[in-house]
Order: structure tokens, then C-alpha cells, then sequence
DNA sequence: TGTTATACGCGAACAGTGTTCGCAATGCAA
DNA sequence: TTGCATTGCGAACACTGTTCGCGTATAACA
């Protein structure tokens, strides 16, 4: 259907890299685009991703609802960025506990930029033990989840409805950046030769599946990590994440009111025990 | 504040057990409340819970919205009943898989009733091995999560806003119901002496938490389960939910269209090897 | 049987949502 | 200055959850 709109092409959230230059209207609009998208990532940390309201965003940056629509495609559209950005946040969180900078490694096209220096309470040096690393990526995970329960929730609760992910989409790249980060120890500590793998994971059938993920993780070590490998990489993963996720949705808040820091420590040990990174503890 | 209303006390889905008897008016009112349910349901099937609108279950069962609110205090309240519904049938499930009968052990006022009787592609007898028993339910869990993807994200996706389950409310009881399914097998096997802990899962700061979980699985052998125990069914739970999350959620999407049975299947041998119920298979 | 209190269902209404349309005003380039 | 692209907004549409007040059907009681 053919609006009567003049614009061109209106330039959303997608396409906004591209412009001539730092016109004055230009920059305008770049700083109302950050104030839009900050107004609404506190929309979510207050009220949930489901009260997000496009409504309440223009209110709080003193706008027309309508006039939001010079800036963002839909509802939906904004989440997806503000899930994008959730995601960099969270790998750049666990890129700084594995001994990393932040910011390093990060596409040019960052969704914002103004969120505060990732400073994890759990760090280690680069040239550590994979065992420490691996521990510190894992801590470092659930801290995240914690202290962002609903960015945790944008992330892994239920997906927007009907929604998939376009590939090589902002928030496929974030989720490879977020893979490449939990994987890291991993994958350095199969190269020192010290990961345990189930022979389950070894499987044939399980092997064709997992083609896609060895490029995924190329740009860690090198292509020669085997199909196991990947396969116990994303079972360490669920490992992990199903612990931060029952406490995060409140699913052990009757028994740990004040946070499980003290069951997922112990888990973490028996996970780095179960790879075979540190020896069983006499007990 | 007063409302013109003359019924004195509106029953609704919280107290609908106890009226006389089994009144014409009673008999209209438990059928259209089993078919405002199920419609409830089916909505929430077909487009997840956020979208589950009373308008529309209204429309369903062609009644017009507001006469909704003779059965329902709420949107909330609904949810609610369908969540603890929920609960009570992936339990029921996980107890056919491990050998037992369905309804058995469903407290009286099981929400709603007209659900097929569960039937799991994987079951295993009363009688089997520990082992066998933990990969039935671990398996079933699983299943019933991806035949039921919705009813999942109703569960265990985010929770309702500012919605605390209320103790010893319905949900909380199907819950616990879940719970006793998932650590049957495990607190059987601990009972054989074949269950490996963690060491790091007996520390004395975990143990003082546990307390109130010895009495949730004391109904399924004896009190004298120690603490390690308790944090070790919480940890194993985790590691499979962990699993099913990120796959029914679609995160592993891009890697398994069809299915994660596959990896799922091995990560359950995984876990069986280090609770240390089976051997660790050569390879 | 008739009366009365209760339960039920609905239409109208209110406040809120996402989104579209058309008009006015502004900023930029020619 | 002229002309065009960009920006913002008010009105409107189709939704949502929820409340109110009125009629009607049902049950209990006389």
C-alpha cells in the first residue's frame, strides 16, 4: 500500500549506520535514538520486557507515542535491539572475568554504547589456569543473571511471540559473541589436552549436526576441535544456565530468599570436577 | 469499596469446592467453568501466555468478556489455575514414566480434569533399576516440554509480573508434586547406597538452607536423606532443565531444527555417569 | 402456588495499549 | 528564496483488562 509519507526511506534502528555525516539534524537524531533506546531499557528493568510499553518510552522522553515511529519500526523492532545489546553486555561481562577487555572484539555497529564498564567481581588473569578461567566465566554468568534479572529474562525466558531471529541478525551476532565467551576456557583447555569428554557426546549422529557450530568457534583455537567437543560445550552451557535460570525466575526462592550463590558454587566445582579441570576433592 | 453487586460473596476459581450440592445452576456453573478453562488453554497453546487475552476466551466459548468475571477474579488468577494445572500434568507425566499411575497422589482439587491420560514414549517399571527409573523421568521431562512448549514458558519462562506465588497456594502444591517426581528415582538410589555427592555439595553453609526441602521429599523415603542430597537434586535438576530450556526456547535452533533429542539423550548419560549410577561407558 | 433473594449475563464505559494517517513546522540544500 | 526531506503531533482505529448497573433466569422459601 502506497503512504503518503515523503520520506524516501525512513531511516529506522536497522539502517541508521549509514548516513552522509554528522549533519546538525544527524546528530540530533542519534541523540534522541540513544535517549529513546535508554528510556526503554529502564522500562524493562523496572517493569519486565512485557510491560515495555512503546507509550510509557515517550512519556519518559518527553515525546508524542506516534512520534516514535521516526525512530524505531515497531514494538518489537526496539526489544529486538534492546536484546542485541543485552547480549554484547552480558558476553562482554564474561570476556572481562576470562581476563579480556570489554570493549575488544565488539562490532562496529554496538547497539549503545552507554552502559557502564563491565566489572565482574570474579577475574582472572588471561594466562591462568583454564580451570580458574572456566570457573570465573561461569561466576561471572550468574552474577550477570542476577544483578539483570530482567535482561536475563529478555534474553532466555519466553521468545517474542512468532519471532525468529533473522540470520546474521544483531542478535545472532550477539548470541555468537556470547558462545565464543562461555567457550573460551573450554576450548583452550581441550587444546592443553585436560577436557574430559562423555563418550556420549561422541556420537555419530550427533556429529553431522554440529557442522555449523565448528565455524561458530573457529576464531577461538583453530578448526581442528572435535564434534565431542562442541557437543560438551553446549551441555556445559545448559549445565550452567538451567541453575541461573531457576534462581533468576524464582523457582528456588523458597528455599535460598537471599540468592543461591552457595549451590551454584558448589555446582561450578562439580561441573569443572565432571570436565576433569580439577581433581576430585577428598570429602 | 461498596459495590451495587448483590452477591454476597462471588464464588470464583479459588473456592469452587465447597458449595452444597450438585445444584442445576451448580451443574451450568462447573461446566462452563471446565470449558472457560480449556478454552483458556487452548489459547494459551496456540499463542503462548502473553497473549492469552479474556476477550478472546470470552469469544471462544461465546460469552461476552465481562460475564468472565462471574468465574474469574482475573486475568492473573486465571493464569494462575492454568500454571498449577500445568504443573500437576508434566508431574503426572514424569510419574508414568517412572512406573506409577497418573492421578494417583493428585491432591482432590486437581484444576482441571479433562486432559488425555499422560503417556510417555518412555517407561519404565516400578521395579527397575534406579538408573533406568532417573533416564525415564529425565527423558519424559524433556518430552513433555517440547510437546507442550507454551505450557513450558508458562512454567519457567518469566514470571508473571510482581506475581509471588502464594504458600501453600495451588501452584506451590503442584510444584512440590513436581519435585517429588523428579527426586524419586535419585532419593531411591541414594537409599542403595549408590548415589555419588559432591563433596562440594555437603558444605555446612548449604546445609542450613535445605531445611525446609527435607520436608517437601520426606513423603518419598523416610527423613534421614542428608543435606548433600537435597543440593544435589536441585543441581541435577538444574543440569537437565538447563537442557530443555535452551532448546525449547530456540536457542539451539540454528543447530538442531528438528530436535535436540540427540544431545539431549547423551547429556542424560552424562549426568547418569557422574551421579555415578552408571559406569562410565568405554570410548 | 407466589415471593424474594441470589446468580448470571450483557451492554456501556473507562483507561490503557500498538499503530496509521494527515497535517503542520522545522532544518537543509539549491 | 524556493523546494524538499525530516520531524513531531493530534486524531483515530482496533484492541486489551476491568467496573458498573441493569435486566433476567433460577433457586429457596412462604
Amino acid at each position: 500500500m502506497a503512504t503518503n509519507r515523503p520520506d524516501r526511506q525512513r531511516p529506522t534502528l536497522a539502517d541508521d549506520a549509514d548516513r552522509p555525516r554528522e549533519d546538525r539534524r544527524a546528530r540530533n537524531r542519534r541523540e534522541t535514538l540513544r535517549e529513546l533506546k535508554a528510556a526503554a531499557l529502564d522500562e524493562v528493568r523496572e517493569h519486565g520486557p512485557a510491560a515495555m510499553s512503546l507509550r510509557s518510552v515517550a512519556r519518559r522522553i518527553g515525546m508524542s507515542a506516534p512520534g516514535l515511529y521516526r525512530y524505531v519500526d515497531s514494538r518489537e523492532e526496539l526489544l529486538t535491539t534492546l536484546i542485541a545489546d543485552a547480549y554484547h553486555d552480558l558476553a562482554d561481562h564474561l570476556r572481562v572475568a576470562d581476563g579480556h577487555d570489554a570493549k575488544a572484539s565488539r562490532p562496529d555497529d554496538s547497539p549503545i554504547t552507554d552502559r557502564p564498564e563491565p566489572q565482574p567481581t570474579y577475574r582472572v588473569a588471561t594466562s591462568a589456569d583454564v580451570g580458574d578461567r572456566a570457573r570465573a566465566v561461569a561466576l561471572a554468568y550468574r552474577q550477570w543473571a542476577v544483578e539483570h534479572p530482567r535482561e536475563f529474562a529478555l534474553l532466555f525466558g519466553e521468545p517474542l511471540p512468532d519471532y525468529a531471529a533473522p540470520v546474521d541478525g544483531p542478535t545472532t551476532q550477539g548470541m555468537q559473541r556470547l558462545g565464543s565467551a562461555l567457550a573460551a576456557p573450554l576450548v583452550d583447555a581441550w587444546h592443553e589436552g585436560r577436557l574430559r569428554v562423555h563418550p556420549a557426546l561422541t556420537d555419530a549422529r550427533l556429529a553431522g549436526r554440529l557442522a555449523p557450530m565448528a565455524e561458530a568457534v573457529a576464531g577461538l583455537g583453530g578448526h581442528d576441535v572435535p564434534h565431542g567437543v562442541h557437543a560438551l560445550l553446549l551441555t556445559t552451557w545448559g549445565r550452567l544456565h538451567g541453575q541461573v535460570a531457576l534462581e533468576v525466575f524464582g523457582h528456588h526462592a523458597w528455599l535460598f530468599p537471599d540468592g543461591c550463590e552457595q549451590l551454584f558454587r558448589a555446582e561450578v566445582e562439580a561441573v569443572l570436577t565432571d570436565l576433569g579441570l580439577i581433581p576430585l576433592p577428598s570429602g
